[in-house]
DNA sequence: TGTGTGATTGTTATT
DNA sequence: AATAACAATCACACA
């Protein structure tokens, strides 16, 4: 016991909206960057003229089976959640692009509490992920390329 | 028939 | 430090 500060970035991502001290005052304390975030993501298409056999959703997609994938993150999480709820507001929605412009919206209107407890969750995924970077990690440093390739697509 | 794209933000990895 | 790209999902469009 006894472990408050965590430290690193373990760092309690839910402990904001569990302490709730006082009365109903919540103490947000929601660092104001003030700075935009402008996103200059070059989304260009280099799947154009990348043909797999599967599906690869959109770019790379590279199939490393030694690599472990990115977890969804919090906001992924929610949109799980807030799907389900969109589609039976909104049966006359086809596709989730306009589910995900609603998530990306109401996502900035939440409060955060209401996305820590998304983050708490990502979080803990971040935790198995790391576990698995590591293993990813060491077995890289044990064998590098030891991986052999088993079945090379042979369909 | 089949597959790629589109859109959201967050996280991670790389440089 | 900052940038790049990817993480899931579902319906539609094009060849």
């Amino acid at each position: 016991m006894a472990k408050k500060a965590s430290k690193s970035r373990k760092s309690s991502s839910a402990s904001a909206s569990a302490e709730n001290p006082t009365t109903g005052k919540i103490a947000l304390k929601i660092k104001s960057t003030g700075k935009k975030m402008k996103k200059v993501m070059k989304q260009s298409r280099p799947n154009s003229g990348n043909k797999s056999k599967t599906t690869p959703k959109k770019k790379a997609a590279k199939i490393d089976a030694k690599k472990p994938k990115k977890p969804p993150t919090a906001f992924f999480y929610f949109l799980e959640d807030f799907r389900k709820e969109f589609q039976e507001k909104n049966p006359d929605v086809k596709s989730m692009r306009d589910i995900g412009k609603a998530c990306g919206e109401k996502w900035k209107t939440m409060t955060y509490e209401e996305k820590v407890q998304y983050y708490d969750i990502a979080t803990e995924k971040r935790a198995d992920f790391d576990k698995s970077i590591a293993a990813y990690n060491k077995k890289k440093e044990s064998g590098e390329d030891q991986e052999s390739e088993d079945s090379a697509f042979d369909e």
